[in-house]
DNA sequence: AAGGGGGCTTGATCTGAATCAAGGCTGAAT
DNA sequence: ATTCAGCCTTGATTCAGATCAAGCCCCCTT
């Protein structure tokens, strides 16, 4: 019976990230129809802000489909892009009350939401949810500091081709047939966009993706569909140790 | 007595700020006794490094005095300071073996160290204890994002400005006495150290801050001890949003 | 088919910070 | 007292990326 109780969860949020990446490796039946209860789903079209910095912010949600940014804003309009949200990515902050960046939706956008209060009381009494949570806040926080490298330390070049390859790696996580021979994505930003999260203007990175693209490192089909012939060949182009011992 | 173990164990580690900060503002005296069965002490000389990245870091630990920072290296010897850890800061990760970054004592360093298999044992036992850690967590993901704003697109002299409001702030909140006159602290970093975190040259820092010195922002004794006549001057050079929306 | 707009590219020029270079200051060691 | 080393300042020059400017491409609308 408990067991079944499951299964009929599984089947009501089979697409729910949270489930798998914030709850579900170690959870319970009783839990899961906890985060049933207060669980439900918004769409947001390419484009449309989810929420303002500093607007109200009574829930937290998890990405199911599409992506989103989180942007901070200077009052004279100088944009940095703080974060990068794809699907089963987390959003929104136990315990605060207002939201700290802008949230847009870059591509169409599935969230699962909760709210907050409950989600809270949830994990007072479901103490791995917390630990769970913990262990992706302390992700995050390691890709914010890979990040504070790249805005402070890398050449413009360096800088794209990184941005490349983090895409890359994190598609492939997501499609998990990769061809051997060379990696093909799409970009879910624009070059703006791209330009916010590196700190460069969108000129500079039109040109340097012109100029990866010349020197071979790359190769485009059309403005967004890119194909890395050799990974390898990106990958020196970021700067980064070759060792990729970001996945110790 | 359950009492008197509680004050005996306050005692015992009078000083150490992971009691105040990551534990114990909901602690139970056995939680306390078996952190302090487990902690231990650890002393740096300035200059000292605490860990390289990539060594195996077997526990967690609390700055009591002294600062201390993290930094990351390119190969060709590009840094960039990570993170700046200021006594009651948490470094380490429960759940990884290997320090990602280096850890070096800015000054003169005495840490709290926890092995970290009982502390994660500890962790799962006191779930207060993870959500206090994500809370920690969350803080310094805020900082990080800050941070990047500041790498990605503030000018030399906004980042000096910035640099100076965070360490006035973080400082006048250690010892509550400030004069409303003014504001006065010592500069924990050399101008290399600054420039580090500030993705910048040690000339440039240089300059920037003779600028503002010339300018009547800040007044200089020696070249370390800072005078901030008018902190609300201070931060319009910093660029950031005036209302200081940093704490709600 | 014509028009228009959003996203992108490319060229010309400018500029803020890096780089290269030469001292200066201060405190510790001889 | 002198020397030395580490830290800091300041000047001259260079250069990567920003800014200003023009036009292209592609898709959507009418």
């Amino acid at each position: 019976m408990a067991h079944h109780d499951m299964q009929t969860a599984s089947q009501q949020c089979g697409d729910c990230p949270i489930r798998h990446r914030a709850v579900c490796s170690r959870c319970e039946t009783d839990e899961l129809a906890k985060l049933e209860q207060i669980k439900f789903y918004r769409s947001y079209q390419a484009g449309q802000t989810v929420i303002w910095s500093g607007d109200r912010m009574d829930f937290v949600a998890s990405v199911v489909t599409g992506i989103a940014t989180l942007t901070q804003t200077m009052e004279d309009g100088r944009r940095q892009m703080v974060g990068l949200l794809l699907p089963s990515d987390f959003v929104g902050r136990p315990g605060r009350s207002t939201a700290a960046y802008d949230v847009t939706a870059t591509t169409d956008l599935v969230m699962c939401c909760f709210r907050k209060k409950p989600f809270e009381e949830m994990m007072q009494s479901t103490p791995h949810v917390a630990q769970r949570l913990l262990e992706m806040t302390l992700d995050e926080l390691d890709a914010a500091r890979e990040w504070m490298l790249l805005l402070g330390r890398k050449t413009a070049r360096e800088k794209i081709a990184s941005l490349l390859a983090i895409i890359a790696r994190r598609d492939a996580s997501l499609k998990p047939k990769t061809a051997k021979g060379g990696i093909t994505f799409d970009l879910p930003l624009t070059r703006e966009e791209m330009a916010d999260y590196l700190g460069l203007t969108l000129e500079t990175v039109s040109r340097q993706v012109s100029a990866l693209k010349k020197d071979g490192v790359i190769t485009l089909e059309g403005k967004r569909h890119i194909i890395v012939p050799d990974f390898d060949r990106l990958m020196e182009e970021t700067g980064d140790d070759s060792d990729g011992g970001y996945l110790n």
